[in-house]
DNA sequence: ATTAATACATACTTTTTGGTAGGTACTAGT
DNA sequence: ACTAGTACCTACCAAAAAGTATGTATTAAT
């Protein structure tokens, strides 16, 4: 029967686990596909719109200016345009991006070493 | 003109972001929308299928069994069916489950603190 | 007039994830 | 013969996330 729902069921379930879950609150702020990445290059420093593009290579330049957005919207990422020409725009973390230090460190710790594991 | 490709590039950039990066590895394990959810309620012991649904009671069984499965297959929970009828399973964390504990303590503690500040 | 440099914007498509609705297997008890 | 109880399974569909291709603005240098 299959009848569409006027508001969708799986935006109501997001809500939901955000609210029951702050685990699930921070997966869904980190969770793009190449969020912690970028996170992670802005860790040394600010850089340049052009200079994470480098850095991630894979990264197509309509995923990162979308991710930065939304890193921006959600308060973890500044951006800082010069407003000059060529344009000059620098990426920066934020005091709750910094934040996420402990966090990052934590996963990448898990991940180094139960991804070990997985390969031997 | 959108050529279809063979295989796609979003499979290739997976794999690509999870060998460049430890923390993107660890999100893929944990990232499903109840995985958390899933990972909290086990950590306080053993549970059955049926005691999981009435914890979370929004899950749907199919996403339930799903997740449990893609878990079990990723190595942090365990199944554990006895031959009896009605069936009786329990699931519990592994070793590698466990560990996660400080990553969703971390993520907790930082969701707990800005989605607060997002509200006020 | 054309090019170079930088940081985007947008229309469209594909791939993945999540949700809906229903069904199955097995046995003990009535 | 029928029901209850438990733990699933399977089509099918909808929504979200990611990727492709191409275009834009500005100005200084050639």
């Amino acid at each position: 029967m299959y009848e569409t729902k006027e508001s969708s069921t799986n935006q109501l379930n997001i809500s939901i686990a955000l609210n029951k879950c702050p685990v699930t609150y921070t997966l869904h702020k980190i969770g793009g596909r190449w969020k912690p990445l970028i996170i992670y290059h802005l860790t040394s420093g600010p850089l340049r719109y052009g200079e994470l593009k480098k850095a991630i290579p894979a990264i197509t330049e309509k995923m990162l200016i979308q991710h930065l957005k939304e890193l921006e919207a959600d308060g973890l990422v500044n951006r800082k345009a010069m407003p000059v020409v060529p344009p000059h725009v620098t990426y920066s973390l934020t005091a709750s991006g910094e934040a996420l230090a402990p966090v990052l460190n934590a996963m990448a710790a898990w991940g180094m070493h139960y991804s070990k594991e997985e390969t031997s």
